[in-house]
DNA sequence: TGCAAAAATGCACGCCATGCAAATTCACCC
DNA sequence: GGGTGAATTTGCATGGCGTGCATTTTTGCA
């Protein structure tokens, strides 16, 4: 179930996307299996059948190969947020579609698990990882704001709401990772937005 | 003003610290001064005066170097968390520790103006200026947890309080830049907090 | 088929970042 | 004040990163 793709893309635009998918795809897997420190570039582009030069044609890091989001994940949020025409705050509506990707996640689609398993093993690249999310906070910010009919350089609500939502994700997946997965993400990330409430109120 | 160091540091404590700091502002000031990419770890060394294998040891990318927090700040906001003996929520002595230090940076104090000076001619910097928050951020969570008597890993609510006011922060910040400062740092601040009341009432 | 634009490639270059061993500096104590 | 051991600095070598540029190959289109 891939997301159709509005128009159909030429060969060139095509072969281009198999090639960057190959390269992030390669990249992660091979950091995945043997840890970071053992990826090069070369290796990378040896396996994916492409020159070094072009790599770098695609990523400006050898990161950025490994942390890019998964794009399906991206557009299914924003999706949620301005196609929905079901009533509720912008707030619930942000927070339902994050909600689902969680679950989405939770049950290991996507590239997170290997992320994860990257991750886990290279503790220093956990702020370039959520550096590399920042380009999915600007999608985010622009799709509220579109739902809010609002500018983003003019309204606070965009930026506030969605960093907002952002902290209870935040909250819950690091909780969640802590304990051991003790609970269901789900219920961190439910319980976030119960506390926020009880401390905005108080 | 400077902070009180409880003890007092030896001659060798005292020069690694100097070295330190000098290789930080030195890097910080060069970035700003002719930009980020006309900046070398060999020019910074070479006017501090020491060896380029020293700057290494000291910080392991250049970046770190222009971007660590003044360290004067994340101490004043610790001591504001756990120091506070008043009443009021979490919350609010959270909200007015970081409310204090805005208005410290608005005022032109510490390394934040070079910083954003650097910020703006190199945009692609800013994911990794907020990377090197992540230090703050975790030394800010701590002293809730503290605050709250609880552990950062296992009660929720140390990191969903902190991430959610850097999420005021945050926002506040970024529609005053995109303001081109239009109002006060600290009125976006507070509206922040009066539109997050309001999202999670209605 | 032939032409123009786009993409991939090879090459060169300088900087980054780390490991290691030698030299220097500091703290401490006699 | 001089000696001793630990901490720190330093030079050197090494390998990978990341970019600019000119060239070759591929693609889209007539």
């Amino acid at each position: 179930m891939s997301l159709p793709e509005d128009p159909p893309l030429g060969l060139r635009e095509r072969k281009k996307r198999a090639t960057r998918d190959a390269l992030a795809d390669t990249a992660l897997r091979m950091a995945a299996e043997r840890g970071l420190e053992e990826v090069t570039v070369e290796a990378v582009t040896a396996e994916v059948g492409v020159s070094v030069r072009t790599f770098f044609n695609y990523f400006g890091h050898l990161d950025d190969a490994i942390l890019v989001a998964d794009p399906d994940g991206t557009e299914r949020v924003r999706r949620a947020i301005t196609g929905s025409t079901a009533g509720g705050t912008t707030l619930s509506v942000l927070r339902e579609a994050l909600s689902a990707e969680l679950t989405h996640i939770e049950e290991g689609h996507g590239r997170w698990e290997l992320q994860c398993t990257v991750l886990e093993h290279t503790p220093s690249l956990f702020p370039r990882f959520l550096a590399a999310r920042g380009a999915d906070e600007q999608a985010l910010i622009a799709a509220v704001a579109e739902r809010l009919g609002v500018g983003v350089d003019t309204d606070l609500r965009p930026r506030l709401l969605v960093h907002t939502t952002l902290a209870a994700v935040r909250a819950a997946v690091e909780l969640w990772t802590a304990t051991g997965r003790a609970r269901p993400l789900k219920a961190f990330y439910d319980e976030a937005f119960t506390e926020l409430a009880t401390a905005l109120q108080g």
